[in-house]
DNA sequence: CTGGCGAAGATTGTCGGCAATACTAGCGAC
DNA sequence: GTCGCTAGTATTGCCGACAATCTTCGCCAG
């Protein structure tokens, strides 16, 4: 009855790689394929997409509008580096958003939605079972994507999206926590009970629950990350300044 | 000791106003000078704003962005109507956001921001013993922009600013119910009191009851308009229609 | 009179070139 | 050796023109 895959929302469509270079070009800023501050020039993107220049312009105009990418008036664009307290900025941005969709999922889901989010926890407690762990952050970010369909506030989820591909550089070190995916699904558990039991208030507060112990880690991921080398924000300075 | 003007913070610079295309541009529509679903043709936009269309055509990405313009591919951009169905999703956003935003305010707010609340406020008090109503929803807004400001959440501001540009069609029928300027009044106390008693918890509870109502009388503001020209849906749908 | 069909008009998308501006390297003076 | 100036280079911003596409209008058959 149910599709194998849990979730048939809209994701990335990888069958007609589409040749638009604004996507291509945020695919390879997200994917770390640019390193932040590094120059953008306009004459090598071209060359490298096959576009002309005036689309690789369109493209970064949209870009810069995304937050992805800082332009100066003829002085190009760059990769925009996100400082480890936007980043914060951004994930509480994130939470307030986040809660407001829980709440309308809670009021909407149906059964159907009900069954694809319990395939999706069953499956997160696999990857965990079988120590996957980029395969359980994977999951992670499915069944938030699936409770924003759940939800219908289009304006918040294009919102979230965006947010989500800025911050994309500091969703990697929130997972190293000793026990925190443990500690993770039981708070998804509790958020998607919430959503069962189609009570907005609960949701809501587990969802907030959740993403303050997501801040808390986030926290956690810097500060191991300044130890680890204390001397990156120095390196960032001096990134800032080099052209 | 404190200044003639209650806030000093970013307001639309008027005195050197900027030739930047995209600006205008985005003046002319918020201001309604363009009707909502109306056409931008490029080669008008660049002989009205006697900028090239090359100018003109990054305006329209960033205003496409922006979400004020919809562009389609070789049929142009036009102004973008809100429904009301976006409308709430967009107020319901602002509501947590502000939030947000309110919560850090009470954590943060200095005795000279204490101040400009308080200035703000008695002028309210001002303009609706002297029943004006416009100079009220200035200050009104004024008021939010000084809580935004003392937050420490630029991304939430810049957000609330480009939300708030796409709804404004929207802002001018709540002020309009019975009692409700009064009761708006009240509610604006509150959120400066807990400001001022440093308390987040209760400066968000009061953010939220406040927005709540702005959402119910956004509600029956739309209601009224339904009900006073039951066509307009009609008259809508022949806008989009309409080349 | 109505509905399909094709040509003309209007508008957007894209490309190349040119001027304006910012950065760099080299040179000379102190 | 360091600082300031200048010429040269690299890159962006802008403008015109052309191709691609959509829309409209006139025509004609039924």
């Amino acid at each position: 009855m149910n599709n194998l895959a849990p979730t048939s929302d809209s994701e990335t469509p990888r069958v007609r790689t589409i040749s638009d270079p604004c996507d291509r070009l945020r695919e390879a800023i997200v994917s770390g394929e640019f390193q932040p501050n590094e120059r953008l020039v306009e004459a090598d993107l071209s060359v490298r997409f096959g576009a002309g220049r005036t689309a690789i312009r369109a493209a970064l105009a949209v870009l810069d509008q995304e937050g992805l990418i800082v332009r100066e008036p003829h002085r190009g664009a760059r990769v925009r580096l996100i400082s480890a307290r936007e980043a914060f900025e951004i994930e509480q941005v994130r939470n307030a958003l986040e809660r407001l969709l829980a709440r309308s999922a809670a009021s909407r889901a149906t059964s159907g939605d009900v069954a694809d989010l319990q395939v999706i926890v069953a499956t997160m407690h696999e990857r965990l079972r079988e120590a996957d762990t980029l395969g359980y952050m994977q999951l992670n970010a499915q069944l938030h994507r699936r409770i924003w369909s759940i939800s219908d506030n289009q304006v918040a989820i294009k919102m979230l999206v965006t947010l989500k591909s800025q911050s994309i550089r500091f969703q990697y070190g929130t997972i190293l926590r000793p026990g925190r995916p443990e500690q993770s699904l039981r708070e998804h558990e509790a958020i998607v009970a919430a959503i069962i039991a189609h009570d907005p208030d609960v949701c809501d507060a587990a969802m907030a629950e959740h993403l303050g112990h997501v801040l808390e880690t986030l926290q956690w991921a810097i500060d191991s990350q300044e130890r680890a080398r204390p001397w990156s924000a120095l390196r960032e300075s001096t990134l800032r300044a080099q052209r």
